[in-house]
Formats: structure tokens, sequence, C-alpha cells
DNA sequence: ACGGTAACGGAACACCCCGTCCGGTTGTCT
DNA sequence: AGACAACCGGACGGGGTGTTCCGTTACCGT
């Protein structure tokens, strides 16, 4: 059955205004915002997604396959090293820039809508642990686990704009890169970040 | 100025539920639970803390001072760089067992109340960080915003339990510790913790 | 013991959130 | 062009929060 296109028109407009703002303010941002902003009634954003999940869900679908293309695209790299290193990085850096998204992935949401892609970029993300273990310096102990870990704690990273977020996240991630390291080698770090808690 | 005895007594209850409540819970558990559980009414809650922000700050202070007999004791050990991992291992520890004060100490209350203790404690901290640096195998490019990152990534941690959040955050410490080495051996880790984000 | 007053607490205020209902409007198909 | 169905948005209900009002209670000094 065919949207009309008035309602498939609000329909975009509405996904393409919750994904701006859940990205940059967060997912708490009130739905009336969302579709005041998309020039819509409340009404009519309830019509098109009987809930707020179901928003969030719609909304996130892109960010998840971003997931799994990343984590396809470091299985693919030459070194598995590099790879995971590279697909650390890019999943904190893809986590940082979008507050929203990093909130629903590390929520139970995920579980029930994603299971399937969920599942395979899992499965991916075992492989490459398991070669960057094997042909790599990706300690012995790593489990997947310190991963969620890491991606978890990214999420606690605040700081006063994307940009300021984003660069501290670069830092962050680097960190972590080296403490997965089975014999580590102090690397370069991305420049540090002036954070609200640091004040002097 | 004395308090009615039955003041007082009220007051403290409020204290210690409130502090409770906020470990345990995060900050935030509404006032009217508080003043429920405490037996109160809530008027009575506001005639003691005006606001809610008064009512943290003051659940907060013991905490806050903790926080200063931490560093105070790593500047004291006679290895400045053991001073610092257990600086970094036993902030991350009560950052973890204490939810709401993990949050008010990354928001910008603390800058106004506890500004003297603040700033007391971050000089201990550049102390010590110098020390490690010159004696220790803390990296040259560490800067005390790193510490900060940590201490947020920390916050970020989510886990079923208290105890398996304060396992995981274990772990965490261990791995940031080590990132924070110029020249890193892998130490062994504390065990892994299974996390909602990595079931499969 | 007793009165004055400090302190109490339930109800209420103001605000914000998610989700729903209904009368008017607009697109689409014949 | 007309008519019907689909769609729209303002108003509404239910629930939650921080904060305040005011009649009532109970401590404390005399």
């Amino acid at each position: 059955m065919r949207l009309r296109s008035d309602a498939r028109d609000n329909r975009e407009r509405i996904l393409a205004v919750a994904r701006l703002a859940f990205a940059t303010e967060g997912v708490e941002v009130p739905l009336r915002e969302i579709a005041r902003r998309a020039e819509v009634g409340p009404a009519t954003l309830y019509r098109h997604f009987p809930t707020k999940d179901a928003l969030l869900a719609e909304a996130f679908t892109e960010q998840m396959e971003t997931c799994s293309a990343i984590v396809a695209e470091g299985l693919a790299a030459a070194d598995p090293w590099q790879g995971f290193r590279l697909v650390v990085e890019r999943l904190m850096e893809l986590h940082a820039l979008d507050r929203g998204f990093a909130r629903v992935f590390a929520s139970r949401l995920p579980e029930a809508v994603f299971a399937a892609d969920r599942d395979r970029t899992l499965r991916m993300l075992l492989d490459l642990v398991g070669r960057a273990k094997k042909a790599g310096p990706l300690r012995r102990d790593f489990v997947i686990e310190d991963l969620s870990l890491a991606l978890m704690a990214n999420e606690g990273i605040r700081a006063e704009s994307p940009a300021a977020r984003a660069a501290a996240s670069r830092r962050f991630a680097a960190l972590m890169i080296q403490s997965f390291m089975a014999d580590p080698v102090a690397v370069p770090l991305p420049p540090p970040v002036r954070l609200p808690l640091s004040r002097a």
C-alpha cells in the first residue's frame, strides 16, 4: 500500500529531523520538539511511529549498518591487527559523533530490533579478534567484552562541543588501543582536550 | 543558633537516606522518594535543603574529602608511580561504587561548592603526576585531562549490579593504567565481566 | 504545666513528558 | 469536478518531577 505523497514527505522530514536531533542532543529530546522542527503535529509523528522506541529504531538503522560496515572493512584488512585498530577507532568516532546512537546502542533496544544484523556483526568481530591475537599484538586475555567496555566508557565522555567530544574520544581510543596490546609500544597520542573536569 | 532536636534528627536521617539512594540509584532519584524513605514530608526536606543541588552538595562532601584523601595518600607513597597507580585505581573504584557521586563529580556543581578542596586536590595531583613522570614510567605526554577522561569514561560503564560494575571498572582501570605507561609492559588484567552489550 | 514558636507534612502549584482523540483539511481516484 | 478516504494539528488525559503554601503538631524555656 502506497503512502499518500504528503504523508511520505512528512515521514522523511520527521526522520531527517529526528536523526539530527538525536545525534546532536541525545535521545532525551522530546518528541514534540522533533515534531515542531519537522513542521508537523505530534499526532502525525505518532501515526508514522507508534512509539518513541519505534522512531529510535527507524532513525538508527543507518548507523547500525554503518557499524556492520566498519567491522566488515576491518575484517577485510590485510593485517588483522590494523583492521582491529581501525574498527576500534572508527566505532568510537561514530559513537562520539552521535550521542543518541551511542545510548541506543548500549540499551536493550538493539537486541530486539537489530538482532540479525547484530549477531552477524558480532561473529565478524570474534573472527577479527581471533586473527588479531594469532597474527598480531592483540593481548591473549582480550575478550569481546573489553570492546563493549571501551564503547560504554567512550559514551561517558562529555565535552562542550561535538568537536571537542570527538577529539577527546580520539585520544581515548588511542589509549585504549595501546592497552589492548600484548607487547605494547608507546605510540604518540592525539592531542589532549580541555575538559570541564580538569579546570584548575 | 541551635536546631531543635527533632529537626536535627530529621536532617541527619534525610542526609543518610539521600547518600544511600544517590549512591545506589543515581542522582535522578526523586526528592519525594528520599523524603518518603526518611519518613518526612517533602516540605521538610526543602526546609533543610533549599534546592536539590544543595542536597547533592551536602550529601557528597564526604566523598569529595575521600577523593582528597586518596590523592594525598598516593602523594605520600614512596614510589610515585605506585602512588599514581593507586590513585587511579581507588578513584575509579570510588566512582564505580557511587553512581551519584560520579555524576556530580563530572558536573559543574563541584566548581562552585567545593572550589577550595578541589584546587588543593588538583595541585597535589599535578605534583604526583610530575614525580611519576620523572621517577616512574608515566608517559611524558600524559596530562591531567587524561585522568579526567578516564574518570568520565569510567562513569559510562554500566552493569547489572554494583558488584558487576565495580568488577568491570577494575578491569578498565588496569587497562587505562597500562595505557598511561611510557614503556608499557603487559600486566595481567582483573577478570572480564559479562556486559549487557556483548550478549551473543 | 503551658504557651509561643519553630518545625512538620499533606495538598497543591507549575512545568514537562509521552501518547490519544476529534473536527477540519488535503491529496487522489474516478 | 466531485467525493471519499487519508491525513493533519490543536487540545486532552495520565503520569512524573522540583518546589511552595498553610493549617497542624510537638519541642523547649519558663
